[in-house]
DNA sequence: TGAGGTATTGACCGGCCGGCCAGTCAGTTA
DNA sequence: TAACTGACTGGCCGGCCGGTCAATACCTCA
């Protein structure tokens, strides 16, 4: 269903130093992601690992040091798989603009460690993340301005504030999951996926001129 | 700008219960807001809040207990002055569904804290704040549901969905703002606010029926 | 005025925290 | 084979954690 990075990874037979770096990053991503980066001890982080506590300060310096190469690391792989998204299409029209959004929500669906790793890092304020996609927004702002420009979507918004709000949206229905879970009425991933493309799509298109 | 609970309450000259509680939760509304219930030592709050760590436990049992009072009292005001906004308006059209969104807005403006707060406990997959405003949801599906009936919005979407989709916009604008303050071309508050109305407000409209 | 209750204090507890360090062990190079 | 490097271990450290408790200061009301 989704990537697990929590579960366990294959044991160690022999001395490999990149094995265990990415067992240790493994096991820590999914920790963090559960419960946040205060809550979790080295401890336990070694012991999901199977790794001795010392030997994560050895290949990681810190638990922050740890952190960042827990985010970094994530981040590399969401990053990637959109900007790829991104370039590979090449004409700016509605149909593309919900390829784009379906494509977001279908990634964020299938990695929710990395949404909350995400939510987690917001909250302590960190940039580094936001500073990372800001090239991804600018990418996506700028295909919305050529649609813009050949007329398929309305001009009179700024295309940042169209990217950043299918991306709160999405991003949001994840992180809040089990908050919204709890209203009534609340429907499936998919069923409020189509319920946001129409009115966005359709907000989106080209105002009558009269 | 804001209500700024993490500042200091005025001293204490005489013994007040109710006052040394309120001083207590204000301390550690700001402080868990700012850096997140497990990353917060009582010592911290009792610190803040000038008073002494023992004190905190006689009022409030223990740090979970503080906290779940700190999210009670936070999410009351919350409740009420939202649940008294959708009381207040009468007929369900496009001009009411424009102040609903604009006063939420304002409140999460206005409410850094909060937001901030809410934020924590979701990660925390808490089910309290979830639980208790499944009810506003409730009370502003219904006035979708009115207007759709009353053929002024479009009737093809769940209304909860709807209210789902401007709650998450808004609300992720606001929990994620240091992280979209490093996207280039991003605007101010109320320029995001006016695209994303025109947008949300012009793609809920009925639909022509050709 | 004094008795009772409670708000408040400071000293103290066991336990866990992140980090450090000396040392062992396996693989590589000469 | 001998010297060397770096992965890896176990034990220990000072310090902070949440929580407890007996003693005290203050208010209330009989």
């Amino acid at each position: 269903m989704n990537t697990t990075p929590a579960t366990d990874s294959p044991a160690p037979q022999t001395r490999d130093a990149e094995a265990t770096r990415a067992r240790i990053l493994d096991a820590a991503l999914g920790l963090f992601a559960e419960r946040g980066v205060a809550d979790v001890s080295m401890r336990a982080i070694a012991e999901r690992s199977e790794v001795t506590k010392s030997l994560i300060h050895h290949h990681f310096g810190s638990k922050e040091g740890l952190w960042d190469a827990v985010k970094e690391h994530a981040f590399a792989r969401y990053a990637d798989e959109q900007r790829a998204e991104l370039e590979r299409a090449e004409v700016a029209d509605a149909e593309l603009l919900r390829n784009g959004v379906v494509n977001f929500f279908r990634f964020l669906q299938q990695n929710p460690w990395v949404v909350r790793l995400f939510a987690w890092a917001h909250l302590e304020g960190d940039p580094s993340c936001g500073r990372s996609d800001a090239e991804l927004v600018r990418l996506g702002a700028e295909r919305i301005r050529q649609g813009q420009q050949a007329g398929v979507f309305r001009d009179d918004v700024n295309p940042v504030n169209v990217v950043t709000h299918f991306v709160n949206v999405c991003t949001h229905w994840f992180e809040a999951r089990t908050h919204h879970a709890q209203w009534d009425g609340i429907g499936s991933d998919d069923e409020f996926l189509d319920d946001f493309l129409k009115v966005f799509l359709d907000g989106l298109a080209p105002r009558k001129t009269d």
